[in-house]
RNA sequence: CGGGGUGUAGCGCAGCUGGCUAGCGCACCUGCUUUGGGAGCAGGGGGUCGCCGGUUCGAAUCCGGCCACCCCGACCA
């Protein structure tokens, strides 16, 4: 591709609108620029990254002997409402009506229409298991889409879905695509992890998410040194650090356990536990934090307890609960269920389902609120004072925490990009929609299902929080979108040009995707644009060079320079792009 | 949705305490010179100042409403 008949409109100066180097880069780079929050024009260079990390994500499905399908982005609400999930996906599913009148919504994801498809073509065991995916926009109108392509509402997905016999069948397609990831986010040249993660609003039995790890991203990850244990914070598990020096949760008189009677002191205006915790001269961890949520959108109010050094973990809430939402109760129901503001609320003769993380299992001499402003209870003791009715893992594992596999690690935390996300959905959507088939021995059995999905646009936008410099992109040879760059440093020189021109049409042929900057501009600003949009490998045929029929080759990723021989340029490249790529 | 902020040329910004024909840098067009890290000179094009309404002789500027976008939290590939 020549440069004067292309369209890679870059830019020196960052956008406001971008501030992770991802979005600020592919919009200096002229990859993609912004049609509406959290939707965005894919260009020229942006497009060819795509469908480089498109086709590596294909070739691996394939062979991974998955079929490519393509389904519709628009689909009819009666398939979402026999899963239930027109009520329950919530503000995200963009709902829309036809002329009719019919209710259509924009598909974030399609087991649905997967499921309605192979329920009415699928009737045999012989059949199965029959693992379909398709490439394609996906909208999911996020509530705060950020940071360019890394959330947009319209993005680019892979999604396939597994359709299985029986749980062993479905255990191993789940290892095969767990497999396939691998070498995906490998190839795709991304640092990464796998984790084991929450099944959120997908639903299912267990499932990993790839995290590619980088310092922007927005999930945290959660991993021992010690073992392979991985997870994301929404689901980690940890074994209390406190335990090992129980001296800090001694009761305060020091006497013995629980034998002192609750007493409430006066705690004027101290609300958090910081502050509490200052006022009474008592550790945060001798501190039941007690806070009321609402369940469902007002369905029920509870109240969940946590040690006061540690924070509720919403995600696990939602899960131990088994509801669809969780959120804090507003200050006004607080005052109206407890009698007292928010910060002054205690599980002592607390008239609610009270909930509370095992770590407060059996606490002595423990302080909370006295549902009483301006005041808090001391002397608490679990069991005597307080009984919760529900005992979950209800907090978020911190750094250094033991693992709570291993028992001897302590938790590191990471940051990470969530790229891709595998499910085991046992039958939650072949049961709802009726997707079965019949045995060997004529019996009707239901489907058991898997669902994996990999996020194209993410990919691009990870490899770039990964792999850049203060002078641009450095794309992974893989999926670069071209791999090689020539720079004749003036075009107005005759020889310069035509140098540039051959090297174009030998390395051309000789397979790879060549861009050649046959624009009429200076040196320093065809450097400059190299360095940004990222091409790996450039090729620069300046005046000094030539004169001893050589041009100089340079390594985008480690500013390598090379002064090579016109004939040996093929070659060279040739050597550099293997490296490159192993 | 809650909290904070911004809307002036394609991009980045100034002007905004009421006053002339709305300005600067980059980008763009023409010509000449220049050509190894975003060139120089000369000339030029481009704006319903986010939208609607109000105050005023006069509004980018003051007031009200709306909209869009960005940042911090809940959502997710």
């Amino acid at each position: 591709m020549r440069m004067t008949k292309y369209f890679v409109p870059t830019a020196r100066e960052t956008p406001s609108e971008a501030e992770t180097a991802s979005h600020v880069l592919m919009l200096r780079a002229g990859m993609i620029r912004k049609v509406a929050a959290g939707v965005y024009d894919l260009l020229p260079l942006g497009l060819r990254v795509i469908r480089r990390v498109e086709n590596i994500v294909r070739d691996e499905m394939n062979r991974a002997g998955a079929l490519e399908t393509l389904l519709p982005s628009m689909i009819p609400a009666e398939l979402w409402m026999e899963t239930g999930r027109w009520q329950k996906y919530g503000k995200e599913l963009l709902r829309i009506k036809d002329r009719h009148g019919h209710d259509f919504c924009y598909g974030p994801t399609h087991e649905e229409v997967m499921t309605d498809l192979v329920r009415g073509e699928v009737r045999s065991y012989k059949q199965l298991p029959l693992v379909l995916y398709q490439i394609q926009t996906k909208f999911r109108d996020e509530i705060r889409p950020r940071f360019g392509m890394m959330r947009a509402r319209e993005f680019m997905m892979k999604d396939a879905y597994g359709f299985h016999p029986d749980e062993a069948s479905a255990a191993e397609g789940y290892a095969r695509m767990f497999a396939a990831y691998e070498n995906i986010f490998r190839r795709s040249g991304l640092k990464f992890r796998a984790v084991e993660a929450d099944t959120g609003n997908i639903g299912g039995s267990s499932s990993h998410e790839f995290m590619v790890l980088a310092d922007t991203g927005e999930d945290t990850v959660v991993s021992c040194p010690d073992c392979s244990y991985a997870s994301n914070l929404e689901k980690a598990e940890s074994k209390d650090r406190v335990a090992e020096n129980p001296a800090s949760i001694l009761p305060l008189e020091r006497g013995g356990a629980g034998g002192a009677s609750p007493t409430d002191v006066e705690t004027p205006n101290q609300k958090t536990i910081e502050e509490v915790s200052a006022f009474l001269k008592m550790p945060p961890e001798r501190f039941i934090k007690t806070l009321v949520y609402c369940l469902d959108e007002g369905k029920e109010h509870l109240a969940v307890l946590v040690r006061g050094d540690c924070e509720v973990n919403e995600h696990k809430l939602k899960t131990a609960l088994g509801a669809d939402s969780v959120e804090l109760a507003s200050f006004e129901k607080v005052r109206e269920l407890t009698g007292a503001g928010a910060g002054f609320v205690g599980p002592r003769g607390l008239k609610m389902k009270i909930v509370a993380d095992h770590l407060l299992r059996g606490i002595t001499n423990a302080a909370s609120g006295a549902n009483k402003d301006g005041f808090h209870t001391i002397n608490l003791s679990e069991g005597r004072d307080f009984k919760p009715d529900v005992w979950i893992d209800a907090r978020n594992a911190r750094a250094g925490d033991l693992c709570a596999r291993c028992g001897k690690g302590r938790l590191d935390f990471h940051r990470g990009i969530e790229v891709g996300h595998v499910f085991r959905l046992g039958t939650k959507y072949s049961k709802a929609m009726n997707a079965s088939y019949l045995d060997a021995d004529g019996k009707e059995r239901t489907m058991v299902m898997g669902t994996y999905g990999v996020g194209i646009g993410r990919i691009a936008a990870a490899a770039i929080e990964q792999s850049h410099d203060q002078a641009g992109i450095v794309w992974p040879y893989s999926i670069a979108p071209f791999h090689v760059v020539i720079l004749p440093l003036n075009v107005a020189k005759p020889d310069l040009a035509q140098t540039a021109e051959r090297i174009y049409s030998e390395l051309s042929g000789a397979g790879f995707d060549v861009l050649l900057d046959d624009r009429d501009e200076r040196a320093g600003f065809k450097f400059n644009d190299a360095d940004l949009v990222g091409i790996p490998i450039q090729v620069i045929v300046g005046e000094k060079g030539l004169k001893n029929g050589e041009v100089e080759i340079k390594v985008r990723k480690t500013a390598a320079r090379f002064s090579v021989k016109l004939e040996g340029v093929g070659p060279k490249i040739r050597e550099i792009a293997d490296g490159l790529l192993s």
